[in-house]
DNA sequence: CATCAACAGATGACACGACATACATGTCGT
DNA sequence: ACGACATGTATGTCGTGTCATCTGTTGATG
């Protein structure tokens, strides 16, 4: 098996698994994985359009989340608005509940994450990231994850 | 962003992006990337019952492939036979045309490694590898990966 | 033999995730 | 002002992926 094969099926399985963890985290705050990044972004970059979140959101490719969001509305933990200068753009915002469960979502990752450095521990990262930065930040969702590392750093922002 | 958590959203994006690339290598031959997978299980490991491949696939965890397979069997690439001493038992088989099909997967595989392998250009995987392994082989689809690795290495395969 | 537990697989329900397309709103050239 | 075009968002469709539950078959227990 080539090595490439490899780091495919690994990266497959890794991501499964950490999303099945997580779930299982966050099903008693009532979202997924993928509900959790949205409030995640909405509370680190503020209120934002829809395609603006879609640009910031590794767990879909951008095209407009906008039934993602739907369920966030339709649970409270979201407020779309709309621009009032430009009836095209949504304002999307996080409601004082959305931003109450936003804490509990933080000590939900970090149960996993205590969990998956369990699993690592006497590895060293550097190399492992700095590797897997370089597959990702050519990508589309890379570039995203790259801008919410450090908007500072991102060039050419559109 | 704490190093795990980095490396989370890593893998996720790689996971994303890799799979989009590979869907877009094999739309030409009509399936997804997990039917892919399924070919290249059954391909490689001879016949074998819905279990049994859910026991070597990476894409699901497990709990029966099912309606993953109605769909192969549905474009004719994949024979579902009955056991005749236990009729729980299914016996899935490539057909002739999923035999042939494996081999343009193949080729398809192959134009997205290279993709992959030009990225990493100049990265020693090996580290990485090893980490990764760390991660996933504590995982049931790790184990998996782990299976078709080496079946002669696995220890107590239930 | 009757019953029941264990097991293989199928199915229902729900939320993604990707793609294509439709709709609404704005902009710009003439 | 009008009409082509661009842009932001919504929606339809399809194939997963996960969980829970259901059905059918076998085998063990009495």
């Amino acid at each position: 098996m080539k090595v490439v094969e490899e780091l495919r099926y690994l990266v497959l399985a890794i991501q499964r698994e950490g999303n099945r963890l997580l779930a299982a985290e966050l099903r008693p705050l009532g979202i997924t994985p993928s509900q959790a990044e949205v409030l995640r972004v909405l509370r680190d970059h503020g209120p934002m359009t829809l395609n603006a979140l879609g640009g910031l959101l590794v767990c879909e490719t951008g095209n407009s989340p906008s039934r993602l969001v739907d369920r966030l509305v339709a649970q409270g933990l979201v407020k779309r608005g709309i621009d009032s200068v430009d009836r095209r753009y949504l304002t999307l915002s996080l409601t004082p509940e959305g931003r109450a469960l936003h804490r509990r979502i933080i000590t939900a990752e970090n149960r996993l994450h205590r969990t998956l450095d369990d699993r690592l521990a006497g590895h060293a990262l550097d190399e492992t990231i700095s590797t897997l930065r370089a597959l990702a930040d050519a990508f589309p969702t890379g570039a995203a994850l790259a801008r919410r590392r450090g908007p500072e750093l991102a060039h050419q922002e559109n």
